[in-house]
DNA sequence: CATTCTTTTCAATCGCAATTGAAGAAAATG
DNA sequence: CATTTTCTTCAATTGCGATTGAAAAGAATG
């Protein structure tokens, strides 16, 4: 590989493992991924290693990550004893259904956490219907909920665009305007 | 306070905590914020370490934190020696100001760093232009600075509803559906 | 302006996740 | 099926950001 090219793999492969980790992901796969991507031939393990400069350990568990969101595959061309792995290149479709696999279950947890808080407010005041305080957090509460579906129906709407034909975000932004 | 009011708020902080640290904020500021938005009167930096378990100094860094995103107010109307905080409540204009002013940048860098990329690989290319990898990882490269491009039309998008009349996002990912 | 109370700072510590590298498992080869 | 090569696992290590708590700085009070 040419000295120029070898630095801006690695510039691009860095830039884009900066990118995964601020999205919850390992920046190493964000690493591995680009240099295959960038690679006009499918790759073994320790090419991957000696471009990367990371541990084989590392090479192989970033691969088995990657591999479990199909943003690797083995190359099924590949023959001789090493395998050789190539970049899932669809990227919007992978970005789509990260948000749907991940994102998504992530805002629904949130809004289970706070529906429990609410009904164990609500319970105490069931008990109790003068705690002003209780009554005041509710309200709140309420909204926080509110928020969160909100967020959910962004990411729902998100993951769906391409099978969609029309992106109804703002829609669902401008019911929170009012 | 009492003990189920209690409770529901620290569900509900913990909450926003995971979700801020998702989001690249640290989990404490989370749930200071929390813990002041739904109690109904302003509190002290000890109210808030009794309340969130955090320590005198996470409680004023966290407190510092909020307040340079303008998240936190101290009480104007405090009175005696310590100073009282409020939460802000204006939730979507602050997601709306994070995103402008936090990840509008992050994604401007990336597109920078693919574009110095591209640069050191046409200096190449202008030197060696039989480089025929060289020509291949470029093309993709370009692909990758498309990307970028298009993530910063969407944050940038995201970034002006309440501003604009209508939300193009539709636009912006149908150019890329081609 | 001395005293008392409050807040901030920061070096030390903690906790967690990423990474390493060698041992063990698995696969290919003759 | 023995040998060699490759891949995975995992205990130990590293690295880094969050957190602590005591000391320093800063405010309020009489």
């Amino acid at each position: 590989m040419s000295d120029s090219r070898q630095r801006a793999v690695a510039i691009a492969a860095e830039t884009m493992g900066d990118l995964v980790a601020f999205w919850g992901f390992k920046s190493s796969m964000g690493r591995i991924w680009t240099t295959l991507y960038l690679s006009p031939t499918s790759m073994t393990a320790d090419e991957l290693a000696a471009v990367t400069g990371l541990s084989s350990g590392a090479i192989s568990m970033g691969l088995t990550d990657l591999g479990q969101w199909d943003l690797v595959a083995k190359d099924p061309l590949g023959e001789g004893r090493k395998r050789r792995y190539v970049a899932e290149t669809d990227i919007w479709g992978i970005i789509r259904r990260i948000i749907r696999e991940r994102e998504l279950r992530l805002v629904g947890r949130s809004v289970e956490r706070f529906q429990q808080a609410i009904g164990l407010l609500e319970a105490a005041l069931a008990e109790n219907p003068d705690d002003a305080e209780a009554q005041w957090a509710l309200g709140r509460l309420h909204g926080l909920l509110a928020l969160a579906r909100t967020g959910y129906s962004l990411v729902e709407t998100f993951a769906a665009v391409g099978r969609l034909d029309l992106l109804p975000i703002r829609g669902v932004l401008r019911r929170e305007e009012a």
